[in-house]
DNA sequence: CGCGTTTAGATGACATGTCAACTACACTGG
DNA sequence: CCAGTGTAGTTGACATGTCATCTAAACGCG
């Protein structure tokens, strides 16, 4: 409060304002290339990863998702034809989730997109050095967040 | 897509992770703390700051908010009590927002849960060189998003 | 076996965000 | 003055996210 930080403030604020426009000017750029969300994006690529039928509890463990927010996108998900769920053989509350080839021509043209949003906006914009701090700094906060 | 870039796919990679995990973390304690949510916060910290009625048209350039996203937030935060809207003298379109009694006792909570967080969380974990790598590299980042 | 406890997932209520109209006032040039 | 254009803000439809609660199947243990 009183002991001012003012390198913590400005490093944090700027961040901040970073992180709040990147954001939207991706999810902008993604939705507008492919008709896909971030969220869809995740789980196309969480698919995509694994390569074979995957059960949302392990693709909520994946994507640290609280399993209510899986269930709901998983749900959109399938009724646009993105994936296609079964159930599931082992266990009979489960399910299994595929990709659909709806899913995965549209992760194709969105994972362009992406990728080229992220090179423009921030990989190319860095340099190697700026890379490995920004690494280092991410692997430096994450073991606080569990 | 063939030329892997590793280093920028791995600092990629590593700020994704830490931004969505910090900031579920930082949204959740905010809230637990004071009942306000991000959205809230913002528009209760731009409002201190300026200490005065504020038009929600500048509140919207402040804050980088969509026009139609700031009307619905002022609304609920209205119905809250959270704030006052009283119209505009100068111009007959506009209004001013103001901070209630409300809005300036959950603010103060606000600040302080979540400068501890951002402080448990962030400043505090990395070295005044790491703070000076980050603001550099969104100082960077930040004028190619325009 | 049978009963209590986990676990997987679904659901409904609600808060939030985006987009595309729409209203109403302000401004500007003829 | 006044017609056209721009600007401030609202609204409704819809997508998304969170929380609490619910169902049903699996598990664990006497």
């Amino acid at each position: 409060m009183d002991t001012a930080a003012p390198l913590a403030l400005d490093a944090w604020d700027s961040y901040q304002r970073m992180r709040a426009r990147l954001s939207a000017r991706i999810a902008r750029e993604l939705t507008a290339a492919s008709g896909l969300s971030e969220a869809d994006y995740e789980i196309l690529g969480a698919l995509t990863h694994e390569d074979r039928p995957v059960r949302p509890v392990t693709l909520g463990q994946c994507l640290g998702w609280e399993k209510s927010r899986l269930s709901h996108q998983l749900r959109r998900m399938e009724q646009r034809a993105l994936i296609v769920r079964t159930s599931c053989v082992e266990d009979g509350r489960g399910q299994e989730v595929t990709l659909s080839a709806a899913g995965r021509d549209a992760y194709r043209t969105a994972k362009t997109a992406y990728d080229d949003a992220v090179c423009r906006y921030v990989t190319q914009r860095l340099s190697d050095e700026q890379l490995v701090q920004l690494r280092g700094i991410a692997e430096t906060v994450l073991p606080h967040l569990d």
